[in-house]
DNA sequence: TGTACATCAGTGAACGCGCGTTCACTGATGTAC
DNA sequence: TGTACATCAGTGAACGCGCGTTCACTGATGTAC
């Protein structure tokens, strides 16, 4: 192994918490399991603790990891000129249900967040704070304190959406939810 | 075993029901066990194979049983005069919020769903079908194209919210995303 | 009414398996002299 | 330049445990004669 290369320890970290960011999102926190992750990520059991204290601290990672991501993209949409209609068009895409994989964690992992221990809920509320605050910047409402409270609800209505056309069976209807959802957040979003 | 009780094999298929359902509810389909479920309902681990084909189609019989009672509830409210606001205030309250494991089964299990075989996502869709029909019919939009579409995003809204109040670790955060929900509710309830 | 047999919900031990975690060890590298 | 030692990312076997599922068996009941 090249021990001494500069930066090569946090390579490995990186491809774990990568593996184990689409695993998470694919099969559920629960269901995903350390040796599947690390296997993928082309190590052994044991290597794991040299990264990580336990999973739990890996699926706080992950979600860290994955939520700074996505404000990241939201950043640069913003900077781009896209408006809260492109992210919520984008955000309820077929593409984007269909790849949960690589996709919003909040919508794949927000019911196995719940079930996370102090840190974990920690890490997720202090990740999700500036996606909500960059959907409220894009709001019209005069007040701050409104379009906060109107980014939360679109915010909320968006990850809803993704998930209920993920769990159904009938296409029609999925597609017809992503819909639904659009033309309500658009609602939403307009002057009230 | 007083056997030939009428009815009594049904009582006892209940009673894993009831117990299976407020576990996937509260830790999750994959971290609830089917020992664990049967020694909350007073039997050993063979007894389950009488009662059902494979912890599968428990799930799928879970999730239709705690949608069929989350509609018959939803109907008793309308004959009763309740509307959608009383509705949306009851699934947007703290006593839901804090208690998962008698509250919405799609707020609970909709991530785990979209991870089942096809015939439990198809009984998810059947159950859920009726629920979206009394939403619709509180609405007061002229076609019911129109109630549909939107009854679906309130559907939607209604879980994303609860879901989200119940992943994050400040309390007053979670208290104002649940009024944003209200509210958000409110503005998709009225004419557009 | 009494005996022999069939039914079947439920018991409880066992199956193979994967889980998260631990740990003695490896071996390529860097440093010291 | 060459040798001795320290470092540490990664190996791979093993830990105890709980998982979903199977199965030979129990024992209270109902039915047949």
């Amino acid at each position: 192994m090249t021990r001494y290369d500069k930066g090569h320890k946090l390579e490995t970290r990186q491809r774990i918490l990568d593996v184990a960011a689409r695993q998470f999102r694919e099969r559920g926190v629960a269901a995903a399991g350390l040796a599947g992750i690390m296997a993928e990520a082309g190590l052994t059991n044991g290597a794991f603790y040299v990264h990580f204290e336990s999973k739990d601290d890996l699926v706080a990672a992950v979600l860290g990891e994955a939520l700074a991501r996505r404000e990241e993209k939201l950043r640069e949409r913003a900077a781009g000129g896209d408006g809260i209609k492109a992210v919520v068009a984008d955000y309820l895409s077929r593409k984007h249900r269909d790849n949960p994989g690589n996709g919003c964690p909040t919508a794949a992992m927000v019911a196995d967040v719940a079930r996370q221990p102090a840190a974990t809920r920690e890490a997720f509320t202090t990740r999700i704070a500036p996606i909500i605050a960059r959907i409220a910047a894009q709001l019209p409402m005069r007040s701050e304190a409104a379009r906060h409270r109107r980014a939360l609800a679109i915010y909320a209505l968006m990850v809803g959406t993704l998930q209920l056309s993920r769990a159904v069976s009938d296409d029609d209807l999925s597609d017809e939810i992503l819909d639904s959802g659009v033309a309500a957040a658009s609602a939403l979003a307009g002057e009230s």
